[in-house]
DNA sequence: CAAAATTATTAAAACGTTTTAATAAAATAA
DNA sequence: TTATTTTATTAAAACGTTTTAATAATTTTG
């Protein structure tokens, strides 16, 4: 339980500089020894300690991932499966996921990543909207990085993100094609560029469908993008008094909310309003009636940003530059 | 970006040695020497290499966490809130995990965690059911071990578990005094040790209510305990035309599940059924109406499970025998 | 056949810490 | 005062790999 490099040298006769080129299979081995060094591999149950093979090689097989803690902590779980995504492929490819959070007011002087302080982590993954001060921060140690959700201009770096534009533009036309003329955006706090993109798919698909934008139907200027949000958004929907058939959310937690203001006051969905929503969460399927909303592969986003930033850290690729996942509409009742 | 322990020794003035010492705080060092050591390291901005360390220590500062690939993919992310909340502890603690995933069918020649061939972890903590050819494997590498929601008899090993039992037991109590008398137990798959500790609970409450177990009111022979084991469920239920006025569910799941046929059916709830479920998952709060559970503090779970498995570690102490982790009825609309 | 080129192997240094046993200096006891 | 104990510091070995430059052996070329 304690075999090291020298023991397999000793035992295959080898150098201990030979039995470590095997194991890195360096062509400069002949077959026969490399066949009998990996022999007595096999017969001691050898297997390199990960320090020192970092200690020597400066490589670590670790990639440091980051999000923010409100990302961390929020109860749905978006980034959890992004990260859930990058842990399996990191899997497959014989890396390991160091996690962190970090507070929103990042200061480098106490919110220091340990594992960069320490040389950990061969490259980085930063999930959702992350502070300026954290990328400059992380800037300075020139390891490998990629965005994931989030994207800042001026700073040149890949980044795997949600193709958000389509996928409202699909779920509107989709509307659209089902009769829908008047349909409202429920968009919260344009703040969020998800969901700006979002909007920009809305009015998109209604241009291409000839339908003018009536900005009495826009909801925009709630202090965010949750449940609540939704509730609000719906109460000063319904009061503005214009008619409406149909309302596409900036995302789930936000439909969610919505339709319960609809149920609450008397009007029946899909009947009366058919609701649609973005992300497909858990608590989509769940709801009554289930709710109509864009797929969002959270575990898709998360395991393409670790292969991206993987193959940037073997130095396979230089860049990976903007990277758009695809959505796709997932049809439940709340649309009829 | 590249100072050592050698560059901070020589502008000390002291041998490396001491800065070692005075980094792992070691109590046979100057106040003065050690003031000076830090004022150093702070002006070069050292930071000791992760790899170096453990090396030289044989100490990793890394937990290994090891669930099975089904509970690791499951939908509702009950076990990667476990997770997260021993993430949160670790980085209290200075400590990274390293999360990995073996099948059902655990063989150590094919899937043995790199990270404990390759000894990159001090101590391991393993969530929900593992199969024992893991928990053989792993004892070999003699590493502080702390299983979190499950346990086996024979190993003598710390666990943390949820307080199934008595949450079961106060649920149904509830139940009993808002009036019920006829309350069904939709089990699903007696096999999972939660949910027969749950039924245990269930019989335990009617018992200390004087209200003899009417066992055609148990529904326990699904092969699983999600969705549709919970419609499954109800359907036979509703088949035995037994009645009952409330209905106690091993899980949300499986609630939620019962809900959707008692609806389908006609059935209104909470007026002529009360549901009430365990767990309380993400889609508890959002399903119509709001579902009545019995709250598991996940985060909690792992959280406890880390600061145990570390104290283990440090050899702070020898064993943390079994910890039950209390619930809390959650009261929303679907019992009334 | 000798010279040159190629292939396979290894000695030894390096990676950056911790830790042990030894030593020097200071404090205390006799 | 000297002997003893205590306190503070350090030299040097150890941890287990990788990697570079050198060397030896073999093959190819002229």
């Amino acid at each position: 339980m304690a075999v090291t490099i020298k023991d397999v040298a000793k035992k295959a006769e080898v150098s201990t500089a030979t039995v470590s080129l095997v194991i890195n299979n360096h062509p400069a081995i002949s077959e026969a020894t490399r066949r009998r060094v990996l022999k007595t591999i096999e017969e001691l149950g050898y297997h390199p300690r990960a320090s020192a093979r970092t200690l020597a090689s400066r490589k670590t097989g670790n990639v440091g991932f980051i999000l923010t803690e409100d990302h961390f902590s929020r109860s749905e779980p978006f980034y959890t499966k992004i990260f859930l995504g990058s842990e399996f492929e990191a899997r497959d490819r014989n890396f390991y996921i160091l996690l962190t959070t970090i507070p929103r007011d990042f200061d480098e002087r106490q919110h220091a990543p340990r594992f960069l302080l320490e040389r950990n982590v061969d490259a980085l993954i930063l999930a959702g909207k992350v502070p300026t001060s954290l990328l400059d921060y992380t800037q300075r140690f020139r390891l490998p990085t990629v965005l994931v959700d989030y994207w800042v201009p001026g700073y040149d770096l890949s980044a795997v993100l949600i193709d958000n534009i389509n996928g409202a533009r699909e779920a509107v036309a989709y509307l659209v094609q089902k009769g829908h003329r008047r349909i409202a955006f429920l968009g919260g706090d344009l703040q969020h560029p998800s969901i700006k993109e979002r909007l920009q798919g809305y009015r998109l698909a209604l241009a291409e469908h000839g339908i003018d934008v009536d900005e009495s139907l826009v909801v925009a200027d709630l202090p965010d993008t949750g449940f609540d949000d939704g509730e609000a958004g719906m109460r000063q929907l319904l009061d503005r008094q214009v008619p409406f058939t149909a309302v596409f959310a900036g995302n789930d937690a936000m439909a969610i909310g919505a339709m319960r203001i609809l149920r609450e006051r008397g009007v029946r969905i899909p009947d009366e309003v058919a609701v649609v929503g973005f992300d497909d969460t858990e608590a989509a399927a769940l709801v009554t009636p289930p709710l109509t909303t864009v797929h969002v592969d959270k575990v898709e986003l998360g395991a393409v940003a670790l292969r991206c930033v993987v193959e940037l850290a073997e130095a396979k690729r230089k860049r990976c530059h903007k990277i758009l996942i695809p959505t796709r509409l997932v049809i439940r009742e709340s649309s009829g």
